[in-house]
RNA sequence: GGCUAUGUAGCUCAGUUGGUUAGAGCGCAGCAUUCAUAAUGCUGAAGUCGGUGGUUCAAGUCCACCCAUAGCCA
């Protein structure tokens, strides 16, 4: 694991000032950030405030990615411009960064003069180059539309098992994976007509006249090499699967920039995107006078990082180090790459109240409580990482209420009542030895965090917190206050505790930009370098100590995930580019299908408590409740299902001529012998739904979170199948 | 389906090249304390390290298979 090695020349030193260009991930104009994204912008940032302290020449740059179908399609449907759209969204996306303390040197757009130029450049430096190719590609076209459509926009009857409605690549009901072409009478999900096949001619970005190249990248610098073990281990994978061409172009109508001499044809979104960091640098170093060429020209001293997401490793460590190289720029010092957040050890849901967008937790939380949470769970590997409301609660409140910002609340008021704000002169041996011992783990921690092992760095600064509070404990300061002619001591133990703090702050400031503020105004010095870890306050006069972060109460958490359940009908997209996002959204889809009905069983995937339906908010009218059908059913016999994991067969008797055929996602709570001949619970209205096992008509009523924990509903006594449930 | 990760105390995670009774923080229990917007200190309970089989004097650590979870298959 080559960035778990020990410090090498660059990372370990103060000596000699470094030129850091560092990005993260541009994220998609076509929805709002969410705590998701913001894994990565936080890290990012706390790395790049981390180099700054450090005395480096840092700089940290993004933009918002603006081009592409979904962009155009949503301006449309919102009546308005692509240009307007991502003017407003790219607001909205620089607002919420800023307020979680994410501090960009520049925050720009793919949609730019700089961007134009330097894509439609790096296009002909790469013709030059001698990989691009061009071939002509049969497409479905949509003849009303006037546009060629992905497979996300065709739709169709499934080849297999004849399911209507389903999307181009794969099937939902039946699993079968087939090319837009096979669909029994496809239709443009954007108008409804007919697509008809048309040929049109690609741009190719030839990769594999790259593997050579790439193979060397991957393996340069030994130890501290340009990828993690996790992500070379996926370049290998690719390499043996041999690479392909990339197809580059897209035809018009499409919001993006035009290819140099093909009228008509545009450069694919992903192509520009990353050429956007470049783009947003530019643009700062105009504003700057910064030296753009010395930043990437091929022998250039700086070093450059991009922070990037698992998901779009392969655009980052196959096409961009190859674009770079071959259109003769630098290549990437680094791709640091991390996993993605879970909530609760789940995937973010809606219904669930788990998808969190930045803005709502804004309005509940202090984005400082994120930001420590997450640095106290991210290390340099590519491992998801999970949001674990109760346990951020508590990590919150008692690392960094109760020992850390405890330290300076437990000594303050004694400095500031009983010397009038001012420090003692020196401190005593036990303090020394405490400030001391403090100190001597600078260097440690600025190695985990030059190493993005954040945990491990946050685990050691409050094992220093604790030893902090255990010299009060020892000290106890409280009782020397009531003794005579201890003045002196309570104040050189007092000051000794300050400066504990005064250190362990420097030590969080990277992670607590805000609050490291308060603490200096408080403590009234200047802002705090790395390097002032050596210095010791003395004969000083501080501020009165106000509170400087509250803790966390459990009903700001549940205020924040009502809201943001309430607020579930716009669905934002996780994605970040193009086709990706459609593909995610379509994913989410799926989910969405599978819990409302598609297992019969009214239990959403592992929701306890949570709506099954993600559209509406949590109000219904007694019509609404009328609508459905729910009767006491006997289950006449239950058994398993040959293939499915999850899922029992159910035949119910709800009192009419013909029994039920119910598939209930139960198989993990109950075995077919414990259901037999019980009473239950099911929706009767329900439309059926066509499963891989055959008719599923209806759902059974079952609540708990899934797994063993699952509970049906059984009727007290007397109840007979058919009756109807009110 | 193929591939890649992950699976260690209630929760979140450490566990170096296989080597004495498996660690930390949080939570929990008891005690102490009251300076601190209940914060702190001390003590303690708690794990057949996903499962099975194997290699070895010795395996959480290596191998095989299986199970679960996540992702990738452009």
């Amino acid at each position: 694991m080559p960035s778990n090695s020990a410090p090498n020349t660059i990372s370990g030193s103060t000596a000699g000032k470094r030129k850091i260009l560092v990005t993260s991930a541009l994220p998609y104009a076509n929805g709002s950030i969410h705590i998701g994204h913001l894994v990565e912008y936080i890290q990012t940032d706390i790395w790049v405030r981390f180099q700054k302290m450090r005395g480096h020449r840092c700089h940290y740059v993004c933009a918002d990615d603006t081009h592409g179908t979904p962009v155009m399609l949503r301006a449309e449907q919102e009546g308005t411009t692509p240009e307007a759209l991502i003017e407003r969204v790219h607001g909205e996306h620089f607002q919420d960064f800023s307020d979680f303390a994410i501090e960009f040197d520049n925050y720009h757009s793919t949609h730019s003069d700089e961007n134009r130029e330097l894509s439609q450049d790096i296009y002909r430096r790469l013709d030059k180059a001698g990989l691009i190719a061009k071939r002509t590609i049969e497409q479905l076209y949509d003849p009303e539309k006037e546009m060629f459509l992905s497979d996300r926009f065709i739709k169709g009857g499934c080849p297999k098992c004849k399911a209507e409605d389903q999307y181009g690549d794969s099937c939902e009901v039946c699993g079968a994976t087939y090319s837009p072409t096979d669909l029994i009478n496809p239709y443009s999900a954007l108008s409804g007509a007919t697509p008809i096949t048309r040929e049109s001619e690609h741009h190719f970005f030839q990769l594999a006249e790259c593997e050579t190249f790439l193979k060397e990248w991957l393996n340069r610098n030994g130890d501290d090499a340009p990828l993690q073990s996790e992500a070379a281990n996926k370049m290998a994978e690719w390499f043996e699967a041999g690479l392909r061409d990339w197809d580059i172009s897209r035809d018009a109508p499409y919001f993006g920039f035009e290819i140099p001499d093909a009228p008509g044809k545009f450069l694919y979104v992903w192509l520009d995107a990353p050429i956007g960091y470049m783009a947003s640098f530019k643009n700062l170093c105009e504003r700057e006078g910064l030296d753009f060429d010395s930043y990437w020209q091929p022998d250039s001293d700086a070093e450059l990082y991009h922070f990037i997401g698992k998901d779009i490793l392969y655009f980052h460590a196959l096409f961009w180090p190859a674009t770079l190289q071959y259109a003769g720029y630098r290549t990437p010092t680094k791709i640091c790459v991390h996993g993605f957040l879970t909530v609760d050890g789940q995937k973010m849901s809606k219904s669930r109240g788990t998808f969190i967008m930045a803005r709502t937790y804004l309005e509940h939380l202090n984005p400082e409580y994120l930001r420590y949470y997450f640095a106290a769970k991210l290390s340099d590997r590519v491992e998801d990482i999970d949001l674990n409301l109760e346990d951020f609660t508590a990590r919150v409140n008692s690392n960094l209420v109760g020992k850390y910002i405890n330290i300076a609340s437990r000594s303050a008021g004694f400095i500031s009542k009983r010397f009038d704000g001012q420090l003692a002169t020196t401190l005593d041996d036990d303090g020394a030895t405490l400030v001391t011992a403090i100190q001597a783990q600078s260097a440690q921690i600025a190695h985990l965090f030059e190493a993005r092992q954040f945990s491990e760095a946050m685990r050691e600064i409050m094992a220093l917190a604790d030893q902090a509070n255990e010299y009060v404990s020892d000290k106890a300061p409280w009782v020397m206050a009531k003794q005579e002619g201890q003045e002196a001591a309570l104040q050189t133990v007092c000051s000794a505790i300050i400066n504990a703090f005064r250190v362990l702050t420097i030590y969080l400031k990277p992670v607590l930009p805000k609050l490291a503020s308060e603490v200096e105004a408080f403590l009234n010095i200047d802002p705090l370098q790395w390097q002032d870890v050596n210095e010791l306050l003395t004969n000083h006069t501080i501020n009165p100590y106000k509170h400087l972060m509250k803790r966390i109460e459990q009903k700001q958490i549940n205020a924040m995930i009502e809201a943001s359940a309430a607020t579930l009908q716009q669905a934002p997209s996780p994605a970040r580019h193009g086709e990706a996002q459609q593909k995610n959204s379509k994913t989410e889809q799926k989910k969405t299908t599978k819990s409302k009905n598609g297992a019969g069983l009214a239990v959403p995937e592992n929701g306890a408590g949570s709506s099954i339906n993600d559209e509406t908010d949590n109000t219904i009218q007694f019509d609404d409740f009328a609508k459905v059908d729910l009767r006491i059913a006997r289950i006449v016999k239950a058994q398993h299902v040959e293939g499915a994991d999850k899922l029992l067969q159910l035949t119910l008797d709800i009192g009419e001529t013909q029994t039920r055929n119910v598939f209930a996602g139960i198989k993990s709570a109950y075995t077919p012998e414990q259901l037999e001949g019980k009473l239950t619970v099911m929706v009767a209205n329900l439309a059926p739904r066509k499963m891989r096992f055959g008719l599923s008509e209806g759902m059974v009523l079952a609540a708990g979170p899934g797994g063993k924990e699952l509970w049906i509903l059984e009727p007290h006594e007397g109840a007979q199948p058919g009756m109807k449930v009110k």
